[in-house]
DNA sequence: TAAAAATTTAAAATAATTTTTATTTGTTGA
DNA sequence: TCAACAAATAAAAATTATTTTAAATTTTTA
């Protein structure tokens, strides 16, 4: 949590912003109460406990917190963005339950061979990738409600 | 392009509904005309050709398309929904140029297996995958423009 | 052909996110 | 210390993609 404010901190000094009050808070939001959240999850909790900052200012500095590699973006298929931690946690991909919409997290080292690989044969620079299977869990599986 | 139609006119008889003359024309559109596209592509090539639908009905007609398995979603990253073909196309993934836009698809068998190991050790049912990988094509690799 | 059902259009509504505008805060230097 | 400049904020308005509503039209069926 700490060294995730110097990443913060150093990013933000870097681009010659100012690391605001606003903006501390919400890193500690995001990196003391949550794993994958949204946006709008954000702001709740953040007025449950009387801590009052502009949902403008959450999305921009969320922007930021993703553009300095704390944060990622992560599409599970509904229409807003969620998001997840980089910092602290290995990197991983997801199973998506169409039926809770629960989601497990997995990871496999050949998943970047892989990735390694397929660049190499079509010259492209990968910078990240995002492997995501949708299905049911072992719960729903059977009253498959969708 | 006739067989699509024969799917898709089976999956609408099969709920009960009906081939109106604009569903013809979005499946036509669809079929003939594009790989990837979105929706207001799909309605601009459509006025363009002096074929008149209404933006609601496409994207009642897309979701149709979609749900009989004719077409899939595709998520590149921006806010609106892309579209493939899913009939006629083998099962593919993507690289996502974040420098020109460009998307190159790939396929590799090993990734359904993957799947399905990953899914037998999650006790979960895999219906669909996606694997995407962000990066920067030949071409844009130098001049990084992000 | 009349009545019922489904579909269409166009406009309004919604939801997520972004932008604008006026205000506030922090900093700088005369 | 105080004007003046830059950056950041809150709140509201705007935007974008998509969905819903309401009224009109088409299709099907009895």
């Amino acid at each position: 949590m700490d060294e995730a404010e110097d990443v913060f901190r150093e990013y933000i000094q870097s681009k010659g912003l100012k690391f605001t009050p606003e903006r501390k808070a919400i890193l500690n939001y995001v990196f003391e109460n949550h794993g994958h959240f949204e946006v709008e999850e954000l702001l709740f909790e953040m007025r449950k406990n009387k801590v009052r900052v502009s949902k403008a200012t959450i999305y921009r500095t969320v922007a930021l917190l993703v553009k300095c590699g704390l944060l990622r973006e992560v599409i599970f298929g509904e229409k807003h963005t969620h998001y997840e931690h980089v910092y602290g946690h290995e990197h991983h991909e997801h199973l998506v339950c169409s039926g809770c919409g629960k989601i497990i997290e997995f990871s496999d080292e050949r998943i970047e061979k892989f990735q390694d690989e397929i660049c190499v044969k079509n010259m492209f620079k990968p910078e990240s990738h995002r492997f995501q299977i949708t299905g049911y869990c072992e719960e729903c599986v059977g009253g498959k409600s969708k």
